[in-house]
Parts: structure tokens; sequence; C-alpha cells
DNA sequence: CCAACTAGAGAAAGCGTTTACTTCATATGG
DNA sequence: CCATATGAAGTAAACGCTTTCTCTAGTTGG
């Protein structure tokens, strides 16, 4: 009756294995961590005592003793935007082979937030993947020394010394205005993003320099959402352009479906691109002219940089993967 | 120089903040967690070198140590699925103000996976939602017992003793089905999604009892995507059908791209509805009548549920949350 | 046949917190 | 004034693991 089996409160401990495998804790503990100089019938023991109780370790336990939690952050400004699943589609390929989990925060967007959430990650995760942050650059260049690595998506920053991974966006929509131009678009309207955004800064750099093309362009600022797009049309159609660049996908969707209501006729009366080739662009009505963005690929390439660094290897990385356009039928020639 | 000021390996703990502010480190984690009977000098005191350090206590510590992780897993069928991802923010609405976080997996659909995910998730939760899981009824009655509350979402099983909510599917597509009789169709196809799923059972319930109304039924089975919905609208179009309900927006939204390609005129030709109402389906071309179904809400009244279960609380919720019709311009009559 | 190894198991020391429990002043009452 | 209650800080024991170290047998070789 006074056997110290640890039988009191119903949690199942390495305690509990190890009294009913009738060994000690510390061979259990190694059993389950891949048997190094265990005895066989030991290790047949361990297992069946472990099955049996349904015995599975505590990771705050295990974090604590090993020093790292196995698991890694992954911050994004809003889930609700399909580009954005497909990253960390692109992350759990490989995270999940390599035994890490994955702890997925939204910051709805908001830069204050983000800052609120990597602070709170930081108690728990070996590593960070920030995507598409919108921080300032201040709250940025402070990860640097943070204890675990960090690593962005889809913001370079030249200042800042994280190691970084994004879309060639400048030289995606250059091409994609090199189209427009090719069809005869001679005024054409910006529906832009958010301004914080690094990857609005780039794709804007390539609109503007579409006087190069002999292009006028006005820009119309949005929120990036497909309302913003239904909403930003109207005052696009102002200055009479012959087509819309669009910040997005879900920008140019939302044109799309304005124009339907309007009764413009696309590409008849107004050419529409879009940017990311979400999935739905290719089933849209009609099916979205725009730049095929490499989500999975980043989300995967973003994972073997973090892994690089969390296994303290040198791993220089090209930063810049390439886009590619994707021609439909949202786009043709100019009326003029 | 031999002083013990933990100042080792440059890790910021609980005695390093102790050690600047000349305090034991159970005062420091007092004033951490809330003051209680400390004297006001001691608590700025502590704060200070708190801040100074930027110390951060460690998850897996606190974790231990409290017997509980203040996180909660949320399990999903699928990231890329837009439905998902608000049911989603609904918890996080509420589960953020309680200090709670949120470990969101994945399970691609994968109903083996699922058990595997939870398995690893009971490691590091207080308590679990799954939404719309597709495991069988025996996995989700092993959960019953498990140490950690379960709540379910979209899944409603009469033997199994876990707290549940759902939608109500079947009242909502009956009065789909009613807005469409009273449009005078007679012939519909019903692009249906995976058989695993409870809410495929019941909309397909309310479908069967369409014959009420004199309507006749063909059932073609898909697999709840865009992809799908564009596959199957080809075999749907044999039984000439003058309306096609669609399992979710997903499928109806590739129906309407289909027909667009086929020249199938919506409404005229064929009348077309959804469920869900994600975000684009009021944005399509042209606009879909669907069911809103209240994902936010259904999120935040899981984790009220699971919140109840965690603390304790008797809690007695209303397990179905009502859907209704919206009607929009992918229904008209029926051409006869 | 004994000394020197070696393999493999257990004992025990952390890991960073929380939280009884203990201790020491200081305030209180008889 | 002394014994006792009170308030607030420190001590130390968990929490459930991993991992180093220690110890015991069983091998091997001379």
């Amino acid at each position: 009756m006074a056997r110290a089996n640890g039988s009191n409160s119903g949690k199942i401990t390495i305690q509990s294995v190890a009294d009913l495998a009738g060994v000690s804790i510390a061979t259990v503990s190694r059993v389950l961590s891949g048997n190094e100089n265990v005895r066989e019938d030991f290790i047949d023991k361990v297992r069946d005592a472990a099955a049996k109780l349904n015995y599975t370790p505590s990771a705050s336990a295990q974090g604590l003793a090993k020093g790292r939690n196995s698991t890694v952050g992954v911050l994004i400004p809003d889930l609700s935007n399909p580009y954005f699943p497909d990253v960390v589609k692109g992350i759990h390929n490989l995270a999940t082979p390599s035994n890490y989990r994955l702890l997925i925060a939204d910051s709805d967007g908001s830069p204050e937030d983000e800052i609120s959430i990597i602070r709170d990650m930081l108690r728990q995760v070996d590593g960070i993947i920030l995507v598409s942050p919108r921080m300032s650059i201040d709250d940025l260049k402070s990860l640097e020394n943070a204890l675990s690595p960090v690593v962005l998506i889809n913001r370079m920053e030249p200042g800042v010394g994280l190691p970084s991974l994004g879309v060639d966006n400048f030289s995606a929509m250059s091409e994609l205005i090199g189209h427009l131009a090719s069809l005869g678009h001679k005024r054409i309207a910006f529906l832009s993003g958010p301004k914080e955004s690094w990857q609005q800064r780039e794709r804007a750099r390539a609109v503007l320099h579409a006087s190069n093309f002999g292009i006028s362009v006005e820009e119309i600022p949005t929120g990036g959402s497909i309302a913003a797009g239904v909403q930003a049309l109207d005052l696009a159609m102002q200055a009479k352009p012959t087509a819309a660049i669009c910040f997005n996908d879900l920008v140019a969707l939302g044109v799309l479906s304005r124009a339907a209501e309007l009764g413009i006729r696309v590409p008849e009366d107004l050419s529409v691109t879009g940017f990311d080739d979400i999935e739905f662009s290719s089933f849209s009505n009609p099916p979205l002219t725009t730049i095929r963005s490499p989500q999975i690929a980043l989300g995967e390439m973003a994972w073997k940089i973090l892994e690089d660094q969390l296994s303290g290897k040198p791993g220089n990385h090209q930063p810049l993967m390439s886009a590619e356009v994707v021609i439909r039928s949202s786009t043709g020639k100019s009326r003029k």
C-alpha cells in the first residue's frame, strides 16, 4: 500500500510507464527517444507499457529539459487572404517531417499587434517566420538580437540584418506592364495596396516606370481587399483608363465584380490584372490575367532558411524568387 | 567575481530579474503574476528590472509548473478553404482576451492525420476544438476520456459524449430547396460533398426530402473544391437539370466558372446555389444565392463552450446555430 | 584466475517557474 | 511587557522530462 508507484492523479507520466515496464525513467526516456544502448527486451517492454497507458510525453517538460520547444511561430497578417494559407502550407510541408510544430498567429494586419504577438511567441518557439510583416524598421531591427532566429518573407530591408526571402515583385510587375503596353494601353489606373507593405512599394516602383513605355498612370490607393476593389473602381474610371492594374488578385476580383454591375465589359472596355494568382483567379469570370507568385515554394524555402539557422549552418540562399505573368482573358487590346 | 548572479549563458531567466531587482525569484514571480502581497517599492523594482532585461517567462517552465499551457489546439481540415479561417477568427476573438494562445493545425482532410495531430496536440494544449472532423466515430469516442476537454464544431454524433456545436444545415438547406421549388424547378442536380462529412449528410438529407416538393434529384458526388465543381458540371448537365444545388460555395463557384465557359447562362439556363456564404460569393459573376452560415459566431461559441469546460462550469448550450438563405442573382425562374 | 574494460541500467542533477511552507519583523492585545 | 496574530519576503519542493554521472555485472585478455 505504501509503495511509491506514483498512481495518484490519473496523470500518466514517464514514471507510470517506468513502473509498468519495471525499469527506471531514464530507460524509458532512452527508449522513447531512439533506443541508444538499451537491451532489446527492455525496449519492447517500455514500448508496450507506453502503448498500454497511451502515454504521451509532456511538451513543456521536454521543452524545459531540452532547452528547445520543437515549435516555430508563423506570423501572418490575415488568414482570410488566400495567399497566406498557401505559404503556411509550404512551411508545414517541410516542418512536419522535421518534427516541428507550427504556432500560427494572425495579426489582423496591425503592426502593433505584431510586436506583442512576436514577444509572446518568443516564449515558446525556437524560431519565427514573419510573413509580410508591416511593423516598423526599428522594430524589425530589434529582432536581430532575439534569442531565436527569425526569417522574413516578403519584406526586404537593406538596413535589417535578418535573413529575408521574397518574390521579385518588381520584375514581374514590369513584365506585366510590358504585356499591357504591347496591347496598346496608354492610360492605366493603378489600384494600389497598403503603403506599409514592401510588396506594394516594389509593385508601385514598377508601375511608375511605366512612363518608359509612354503610359500615363493614375494611382488609386486601396486596402487590398475584394471590397476595396469594388469600391475603388468607380473612382478609377473617372480618368477613363483602358486598363486597371490591381495590387493583388483580391482587388482585381472586386473590380471584376463591380465592372459586371456597371456593365463595363472586361476586357473589351477595360483590361484588368491582378497579382498573386490565388486559386480563385483562374475561375473568375473572366479568368484573371495575373502574376503567379510561388506561395508554397516561398514557404518551403523559408523553412529551409530557418532550419539552417536552427542548426547553426551558414546557408546562403537566393533571396528573390521569380514570379511569372499568367495571361488569361481579363486583358485584351486597348479599345482606343 | 565569484558572486552567484547567474550571468552565464546570456539566457534571461527569472533569476536574472531577481538579481537585478535585489529580491528573490518568488517575489519576481508574485509581481509578474499579479502583485499579491508585495510591497509597493518592490513591485516597481521588479517591473523595472524585467523591462530592462526584456525578460519573458519561459512558456514551458510556466506550463510545467502550473500544470496547464494556456494554449488550445484548433484542428481544421483545410486552411485554404475560406470557411475555416473565419471560424478560427471567431475562436481567436475570445481566446486572446482570455490569455490563451491558439495552436492551429491543418489535417489536409485526412482522417488518419487527424488522430496523430490530436495526439500531438494533447501534449501541449489545455483543450481542443475540432472543426468538421472527418475521423471515425470510434476515434471520436476515444477522445471522451482524454485528459483535455474537446469540443466539436460541425459534427453532431448522438453516440459521442463530446460537446458539439454546429449549423442547422438541414433546416437551411430545406429552406433553400423551398426557394427553388417556388421558382418552379422540378429537376435539380445535387453536387454533393465528401461523404465522411456530417454537413454533407445533413444537407443531403434535406435534398432528398425534395421529393416532397415534387422535385427529382440527381446526385453527383464531388470533393467539395472549386476544381471539383468545374469538373462535375458536365456530368451534372446530362440529366438536363434546371438548377444545381452545390455542396458549398466553392463547388458553386466552380460551376459558375464552367458554366461561363460552356455558354450556359446563369440563372436563365441554370440556377446555381452554394452553401456557407464565403466572402467571395457576393462578388462572383453572377453573385451567388447561398446560405449564410455564421462562421465567426460558431468559433466564438465554440470557445465559450471550451472555456466552460476548462473552468469546470456546467454550461449547457444551444447545439445548433441557424443559417439563413441569402438570395442573390444566381437563381431565377425555371426555364421549364 | 584476476585485472582491466565495457555495456547498459539506475541515481540524481538540472531546466525555469509556481506555490506551499517557513521565517522574520512589526503590529496587536491582555 | 510578553505572547500572539499579521504581513511580506525568502526557501525549497514540486512539475515531467533529459542527460550526465555512477555503479554493477558481464567480457575479455594476459
